[in-house]
DNA sequence: ACTACGAGACTTTTT
DNA sequence: GTCTCGTAGT
């Protein structure tokens, strides 16, 4: 047991082995806080304080839930499985397939994802005729779901104006729609839950009774409703443990409330906060560097991270004269840092918006650097995949529409437009589901055909999975039945999608294997969990990813691109009241996920929706402290704007950024910056083995690689 | 039923 | 620049 607090400082080990209530650990980056969450787990069943069933553990990530799943198996003994440790809607969804019936679900309730809800919100839209211009359908998707997140149904929802109304509308037809197909959306899951409390004493007191120790994580992420939720599910025994950062709330655009935070000290009678201010993660100039920046917030619990670590180097900032000399420097930056020996995986790219990696591709393609980008499409939003879910969907509840006129007519066989509308109104006047009115139904001709072969199929695989067999094997069977590999085998370049229909029968394979034979089960986890796409090529590359995409993960060595005002912090951000403020927040992530080195960049034109436009350095490199900067490509000692503008044109320079170059005396390095004019200027170079000099070009003697 | 073309968006995004 | 959606035309 004293094995758990080996290591630990002073303020983790108190978090762990706190005992006087709810409490609140302001967790700062790179303070150890799934270590503390984790430890804390294990001793609170080691010490026989809860029994394990009676811990209860919630992140936000699939990721998170499986980090401490696995830390935690390391730690405490006992069936994994049985624990209660997931992402709040993975939780809520095994409270609600528990209680279906008490929650007014089918037992084979589906789970839409936002692409599913999308399309659901589309049909609505378009069967009340609403036109794009009145309600669109990403306002429609983000009002509903706003409202879920308040709590507040399509009959209590406000009607003051004309879109109003509207929007209260759609969400009825569409709250309809989800009932008769049998399917909840994500915000649906807590929702439903929430309700289900409200209204059974019952269910609620058990629950209440069974669990002692709540757990959560990032907790400054939390929605009002995941907050209702909590408040809700915790007894009056039971005490809750919530770990955030007031200063890496980045994600109030989707509802969270850091405000939550300062709620829960009060509605959880919080005796004590406790601060993780120790850093493990990054140097000392880092540190300072994002202590600084964050401290222009007002606003904040207040937390100053410190750390025993080296100061390091400075932090570099490099302005470029547009978005492509930009990509250039830092991928040749990059490179010469491999050539010191770094690993190609220790070193990552930040940018505010996606858009931003195009241009970095480009350069790493020309200078053939091996490279990933994270967040693109998952693995379960593929079309083709997408296809074949909605298949296995009918195959558990045929009462799905969506599912049904997904594929109904995919692959295409003779069902127009025509039958479709004669089925749903069909369907309408009887108030059955599509396949069910489709059942008793006979059309002409080939359309007519068609459904038969469709329905036909489907009955087959039912039978397929009631007698038992393998749910690898029926996928198989659905792809061929179906036509579904007969199509993308005709269709050219359809070999990708074909690969993935075989991936998606390995998926189905391994899921039997490590968790469930369920269908249904398998399903659910589909829509829960994207199936994010892990790096499993073995090549070393350099990573690529959004700020937001890198919150929780720490690489040696980070380049921050793109650091002008109207990008970093965003244009649009600026507009709301304290979008300026998560922005600052943003950027204090960005910058605490180096270890060691960490270069920011701005570039002073840059190609932007197709437009050519000229950009300010970011505001928030001037609330970097200069003393801990060192500035590539401009005479050192400039104060910042000034000489921003004071850099000469590397046009006027013999040698390009990012150029391989050998010097007689400093060996092979990497051209940072040209200053002056022709053969009178000056050139920066990061060489290998001596570092960042500077070298006038009428004496030092260069030769290109 | 399929294709081709044009309009309009476009910050961040997990579940 | 690039994607997605919707429509008009074949």
């Amino acid at each position: 047991m004293e094995r758990l607090l080996e290591g630990l400082n002073a303020q983790q080990r108190e978090a762990v082995t706190w005992s006087g209530g709810s409490a609140l650990v302001l967790a700062g980056a790179g303070s150890g806080k799934t270590r503390v969450l984790t430890s804390r787990m294990a001793w609170l069943m080691q010490t026989g304080q809860v029994e394990a069933e009676a811990v209860l553990a919630v992140t936000f990530t699939n990721k998170a839930a499986r980090e401490m799943v696995t830390r935690l198996g390391a730690l405490a003994r006992g069936n994994a499985r049985e624990w209660w440790v997931g992402t709040f809607h993975g939780l809520c969804h095994r409270f609600l397939r528990l209680h279906y019936r008490e929650a007014g679900l089918p037992a084979q309730f589906q789970i839409l994802d936002m692409t599913d809800q999308q399309s659901v919100i589309r049909r609505v839209l378009k069967s009340l005729h609403v036109e794009d211009d009145q309600l669109s359908l990403r306002q429609a998707q983000q009002a509903i779901n706003r409202y879920k997140e308040q709590g507040l149904r399509a009959a209590v929802v406000e009607r003051h104006s004309a879109v109003h109304r509207l929007i209260q509308e759609v969400y009825e037809v569409y709250e309809r729609q989800c009932q008769t197909d049998g399917t909840v959306d994500f915000a649906e899951l807590l929702l439903r839950c929430v309700e289900l409390w409200q209204r059974s004493g019952a269910l609620r007191d058990h629950y209440q009774a069974r669990f002692k120790a709540i757990l959560i994580d990032e907790f400054q992420d939390t929605n009002a409703l995941q907050y209702r939720w909590l408040k809700l599910l915790r007894g009056p025994h039971a005490e809750v443990f919530a770990v955030g950062d007031d200063d890496q709330s980045i994600y109030s655009f989707r509802g969270a409330e850091v405000a939550n935070m300062r709620h829960f000290e009060r509605d959880f009678a919080v005796q004590k906060v406790i601060r993780l201010e120790q850093n493990y993660r990054s140097t000392g100039t880092i540190l300072d560097a994002a202590n600084a920046l964050i401290n222009h917030n007002t606003q904040r619990f207040g937390k100053t991270l410190w750390s025993d670590s080296e100061r390091g180097r400075p932090i570099r900032l490099f302005a470029a004269d547009n978005d492509e000399s930009e990509a250039r420097f830092v991928v040749g930056d990059m490179v010469s840092h491999q050539a010191e020996g770094a690993r190609l995986s220790e070193m990552v790219v930040l940018y505010r918006s996606n858009a931003q990696s195009r241009v970095l591709e480009q350069a790493l393609v020309a200078q053939k650097v091996p490279y990933r980008v994270y967040g693109g499409l998952r693995f379960y939003d593929r079309q083709e995949v997408r296809h074949a879910l909605a298949y296995l969907r009918l195959v558990v509840a045929p009462d799905d529409d969506q599912a049904f006129l997904r594929v109904v007519n995919f692959p295409p066989r003779g069902i127009g437009a025509r039958s479709l509308e004669l089925l749903q109104q069909a369907a309408q006047e009887a108030g059955n589901s599509l396949s069910r009115s489709a059942a008793g139904m006979t059309l002409a001709g080939k359309a007519g055909q068609g459904l038969r072969q469709f329905l036909e199929t489907l009955a087959y695989l039912r039978t397929e999975v009631e007698s038992g067999r393998a749910l690898a094997d029926v996928t198989r069977t659905l792809l061929e039945r179906s036509g579904l590999l007969d199509y993308y085998r005709q269709d050219k370049g359809g070999e990708e999608r074909i690969a993935n229909l075989e991936e998606l029968i390995s998926a189905v394979y391994s899921f039997v294997e490590q968790q469930s034979s369920d269908l249904v089960t398998f399903l659910a986890h589909a829509s829960l969990e994207g199936g994010e796409l892990e790096a499993h090529d073995g090549v070393d590359s350099i990573q690529m990813m959004t700020v937001h995409a890198a919150k929780g993960l720490e690489f040696e060595r980070v380049w921050i691109v793109g650091m002008e005002d109207g990008l970093f912090p965003h244009d649009n951000a600026l507009g709301e009241p304290r979008g300026l403020e998560e922005e600052r927040r943003l950027a204090y992530v960005a910058l605490t996920r180096a270890r060691q080195h960490l270069t920011l960049s701005h570039a002073r034109a840059r190609v932007l929706h197709g437009q050519l436009r000229y950009g300010k350095p970011s505001r928030f490199l001037e609330e970097i402290p200069e003393a801990l900067c060192l500035k590539l490509g401009m005479e050192q000692g400039d104060r910042r704007n000034e000489s921003y503008h004071a850099t000469s044109s590397l046009s006027r320079s013999p040698w390009r950024v990012g150029q391989r170059v050998r010097h007689a005396k400093f060996g092979e390095g990497t051209v940072l910056a040209f200053e002056g004019d022709g053969a009178e200027g000056r050139l920066q170079v990061n060489f290998r083995d001596f570092g960042i000099k500077w070298l006038a070009l009428a004496f030092a003697k260069l030769t290109g690689l």
